[in-house]
DNA sequence: CGACTTTTGAGAACCATTGTCAAACCGAGG
DNA sequence: CCTCGGTTTGACAATGGTTCTCAAAAGTCG
């Protein structure tokens, strides 16, 4: 019997690349795109292709650990964050983050869903403005 | 004295394109993307170039007059939606929606918002799930 | 009917994201 | 340390939604 209990992982490898992503993205805490963390990691040294940057950050959202989400033009754009479910207060100009959490928001949304019988749900919640310091 | 009152408006014109994007608007109530709605308007006899129909989509939402939101490819979605402020429960398959209203979230995006100081607030609340009819 | 401005559309251009696939890499055995 | 088989990578092509271009077509109004 090789394997009929574990669902048979495909045993992720800690890579040179996997390491600089991870690095790249625990030096910043705002949202930043593919692109932009790709420049970062250029610029410290290390070299890893575009694609492998988005795989990467693909497999992280996967598994939770970083957030990803849509600017308002679209573009996807991703940080590293708490492992706590969350939204976020995010900066127009600067990308600037603040984690919150509205638990009386999660009871509406599902209560809502509920209502009309939807399933399998899932909800976006993110608040834009511009920060202090960009005023 | 030619105009120094009114801030000189564009004069947006009713032309036949813009009549037939309205018309196929009004044809459905849930969101659709631009493609999808440049199609439904070809079969239904009328022609109206891609870029036409986006301009138009664009020039209605600022106005006010269609809502647009992202699905969770990135790929933005259409409807002809009431004009109070409202979110929306759609369906992941079908597109059906249902426009909800939550006062105590939109007090509670606003209180975070001031909390942290950021200024030129907007959000974005949208429950995906799948609806009774796509189960 | 002109003179003037706005609008349109066919196609090119953009550009973020994904697909391709041979070569490089990793880890477990031997 | 060497080998073997699956995993990962990266340069580059391909996708696909959206925007741009610009000359031709269509409103507006006297
Ligand atoms: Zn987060
Ligand atoms: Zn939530
Ligand atoms: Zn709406
Ligand atoms: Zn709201």
């Amino acid at each position: 019997m090789t394997s009929t209990d574990q669902p048979q992982r495909p045993a992720v490898r800690p890579t040179r690349q996997r390491r600089a992503v991870a690095a790249a993205l625990a030096g910043f805490d705002d949202f930043r795109s593919a692109q932009e963390i790709h420049d970062l990691i250029s610029r410290q040294g290390d070299s890893v292709g575009l694609a492998t940057v988005y795989r990467t950050l693909s497999t992280l959202a996967e598994a939770g650990e970083v957030d990803m989400l849509r600017n308002e033009d679209g573009e996807a754009i991703w940080r590293s964050c708490s492992d706590t479910h969350h939204h976020h207060l995010v900066c127009r100009t600067c990308g600037a983050t603040v984690e919150v959490e509205g638990p009386a928001v999660e009871r509406w949304a599902s209560r809502i869903a509920e209502e009309h019988a939807y399933a399998e749900i899932s909800h976006t919640l993110e608040i834009f403005g511009t920060c202090p310091a960009c005023r």
